[in-house]
DNA sequence: GGTGAAAATTGGGAATT
DNA sequence: AATTCCCAATTTTCACC
């Protein structure tokens, strides 16, 4: 399997349709045509393309942690014991309080954020990794920057 | 300032509508209603309830990273210089590279999640790091877990 | 582009607590 | 009394040709 062209061209329109979709997902076309100077089909076109190529993989609804009982963010990472990495990779999914986690190079093989309600959820969510190797955790004391929109980058 | 309620209660068929909406955030008020049980008006309130209260802080399209130029993913931390943190939180929003950005707890004071289009552009994104603090770089291989839903959490 | 179908929105009223 | 829902009508949006 060869992949020809991963970096699809984007020209300046549809950049303008992927920032305002960023900021509001629920945006209709309409309003979209007329902010970038489209008509709505035309628009609606546009965006279907990005869908079926892979550009805008979805739409979310951002929910507030903190208002959902999750008042405690934590990074922590994992260093896993000989051969216990592909058994968590396989359950991490079904952990609710992993938002994020990736693997990644260097001492550590996996890095997550996590969503817990108090300190004694993350003693409880720690308990349940230590099977898997030996962690590491940082509370988070504030968000800099949460999930910024990307934007076309000069070349 | 009192805080009096955080934690806002959130009813069954509310979670069913979060679900549905982080699901897919373009989903019509009538398809939910019609999945929940609810007619549109009623949904709509709740949804226009659940964004007052910050239950719902936005709508984003998700925008695949690789198909817009950025092939590489990297996790870097940032232990400051003495004085530099306030600099660095202040021009860390203009960087388009950063997508995530915490403060936290540790023997370094900053992670960030940054996005980029290959090594060279990593090498000079570490380069314009360095007046602030020492950094420490893992590449990302991949993504386990991204930006998981928020579920209703046994208590 | 233009037309028919579907959805959003608004206002008002009824039921539940 | 406050909240939440439904119904009906208007406006807007969507989708198909």
């Amino acid at each position: 399997m060869i992949h020809f062209i991963l970096n699809t061209k984007i020209d300046v329109l549809n950049w303008k349709i992927l920032k305002l979709l960023q900021e509001n997902a629920r945006e209709s076309f309409a309003n979209i045509g007329r902010k970038v100077g489209l008509t709505p089909p035309a628009v609606a076109e546009r965006v279907k393309k990005m869908e079926d190529l892979g550009v805008i993989s979805g739409y979310k609804a951002v929910v507030s942690h903190s208002h959902t009982g999750y008042q405690l963010k934590a990074i922590i990472t994992l260093r896993a014991f000989m051969g216990k990495l592909r058994p968590f990779l396989e359950i991490v999914n079904t952990y609710e309080e992993v938002v994020n986690c990736y693997r990644i190079t260097g001492n550590e093989n996996i890095i997550m954020l996590v969503v817990l309600k108090d300190q004694f959820h993350l003693e409880k969510f720690i308990d349940k990794l230590i099977q898997y190797g030996e962690t590491r955790t940082h509370i988070i004391l504030s968000d800099v920057v949460s999930n910024a929109p990307i934007k076309k980058r000069e070349v």
